[in-house]
RNA sequence: GGCGCGGUAGCCAAGUGGUAAGGCCGAGCUCUGCAAAAGCUCUAUGCGUCGGUUCGAUUCCGACCCGCGCCUCCA
């Protein structure tokens, strides 16, 4: 049978099993992204990763029900609307169809709920209310709501800073002396729940009972992930940087606001490096996927490469490690070519096999199985699935058993989301016919055994960008 | 200063109280006119440093060194 999967818990700093505490769905909400420009590699690790976890769950049979959101409305959609004289709404449209587009192309499931800030104003609203109604929040001279830190006991218990206040005041002073003195705040340490209008919001403000403005950031995750998975759920997910102070504040927001814990299970993703250097806009190494793709690598090779690493671990990202991922990703493919030769099944089959019927036995790859029941480890299942064909290799097996062999598979892989045999993404490049007609002059000086004239070819076909695939009785040509 | 993560072969990266998965690169061999491609084989007496516990530590404990992240709106 299937392992349990387990997962750390950032609330308890602990590795524990995650179930769904009705015992039908799993509920989980992940923060999703904000679309004032396209998604970099270090934001779709964190999608990535949840990404594996979801379809983890699905073949664990834990029926997962995935909300992440849109944030569309914050100090950065605006400004860069702004700038761009458009509207809000056209602008953040651009970048969620953009954002879909990676995400299809990196094959991440999309999620079963993808709301969008400025679709739940109201639901906002209502929190802030009861926020007050309960004396943990209060409205300033100019109109803005804050949440009182202070009045909350429990604050700080996700990311366990204690007096941060003071800490931070002291500590952060190189940074910017906080726009503090901005904001009509009681405490440094109180966040916005409502923002009042300013000038430079242009047009984009609602109305609330305290005045027209717009929900402050922290509040959209916890008035929509009540909406969609109700007061408490099994599962809270995002990159380790949200853990304080956004989901710190969420918690504050949530459990104040209802009286009843929030997350069960509190999920981290590392962040990424690029070439064992920070990600930075000034460093220029944000990778965008179209940067990839135009270096020539493939969203499947990406997808491989950004998941390769233990989430909970800076994963360097490399484009040696991209290469890396592409001859990996080969060496799958022909070790499962093999198997499928014997079996007399094809490609398009294997890539059919239905997985959500998974018999629960995963044979030769159990390992890989195991890897990522132990907390989405996906370096253990990797190099399980390698070690799973060579102790497969040792066997004779039966046409039927291997057959389940490659079930056990595929199950694999798709939890993993890795799709095989996609030579469609490489297009096949025509070859133009001063190329194959140096190539068969070359062939034929060959036959001729004058070793001088085709080698000369070869060489005049290499310049040309094409390379020579000799076989035993003709030749294939390849784009270099 | 607070909280947290890590240092394993040329690179990436798992892992365990009993003697180091896997991938990439590289090397050798086979094949080949020569290459390429393909196939086969090989590649850490060693797991940051120094102590300690132990029959035995890379794995546990302690100290230290180095790198990284978060600390008010960055996944």
């Amino acid at each position: 049978m299937a392992s349990p999967l387990k997962l750390y818990d950032t609330m308890t700093r602990s590795v524990l099993p995650v179930k769904a505490v009705d015992g039908k769905q799993f509920r989980f909400y992940c923060c999703g992204p904000t679309v004032y420009g396209p998604a970099h590699i270090g934001n779709f690790r964190a999608f990535l990763v949840q990404d594996v976890l979801r379809r983890t769950l699905q073949i664990s049979g834990l029926n997962p029900y995935h909300v992440r959101n849109i944030t569309d409305v914050d100090d950065k959609t605006i400004r860069t609307a702004q700038e761009e004289g458009k509207s809000l709404k056209e602008f953040t449209q651009y970048w969620i169809d953009k954002f879909h587009a990676d995400s299809e192309a990196l094959n991440i499931l999309p999620p079963h709920q993808e709301p969008k800030a400025t679709d739940h104003i109201s639901q906002q609203i209502d929190l802030v209310q009861k926020l007050i109604k309960q004396d943990l929040a209060y409205s300033s001279s100019d109109g803005s709501v804050y949440f009182k830190v202070s009045a909350y006991e429990p604050y700080g218990k996700l990311s366990r800073l204690k007096d941060r206040e003071t800490e931070t005041q002291f500590l952060t002073s190189a940074g910017e002396h906080n726009d503090a003195d901005e904001y009509d705040r009681e405490s440094v340490a109180d966040f916005a729940l409502w923002k009042s209008r300013k000038p430079e919001d242009g047009e984009n403000f609602w109305a609330s009972p305290w005045g027209e403005g717009r929900p402050g950031w922290h509040l959209e995750c916890s008035a929509m992930s009540q909406a969609y998975l109700g007061e408490n759920f099994d599962l809270h997910a995002g990159g380790i940087d949200l853990c304080f102070p956004h989901h710190e504040n969420e918690i504050a927001q949530s459990e104040g606001a209802t009286g009843k814990p929030f997350a069960r299970h509190w999920f981290h993703n590392a962040h990424l490096q690029v070439e064992g250097e920070k990600m930075a806009k000034s460093l220029g190494n944000m990778y965008t996927l179209e940067d990839l793709e135009k270096k020539g690598f493939s969203p499947t090779e990406i997808r491989y490469t950004l998941i390769s690493g233990h989430y909970r671990q800076p994963l360097n990202f490399t484009i040696a490690s991209l290469g890396a991922a592409r001859s990996a990703i080969k060496k799958i493919e022909k070790l499962l070519r093999g198997n499928l030769e014997k079996i007399g099944m094809t490609e398009k089959a294997f890539t059919q096999i239905n997985v959500t019927h998974l018999s629960g036995n995963w044979g030769h790859f159990t390992r890989a199985w195991d890897g990522l029941c132990n907390e989405l480890n996906v370096s253990q299942t990797t190099g399980g699935i390698f070690a799973g064909f060579v102790s497969l290799e040792k066997e004779n097996l039966d046409s039927d058993s291997i057959k389940n062999e490659l079930s056990a598979l595929a199950g694999i892989l798709y939890a993993l989301g890795i799709q095989l045999f996609k030579a469609g993404e490489s297009e096949p490049v025509e070859i133009p016919e001063s190329i194959s007609a140096i190539a068969e002059e070359r062939w034929q000086a060959k036959q001729a055994r004058d070793w001088e004239k085709a080698d000369g070819l070869r060489r005049e076909l290499s310049e040309q960008g094409w390379q020579i695939l000799d076989r035993k009785d003709g030749f294939d040509l390849k784009s270099l």
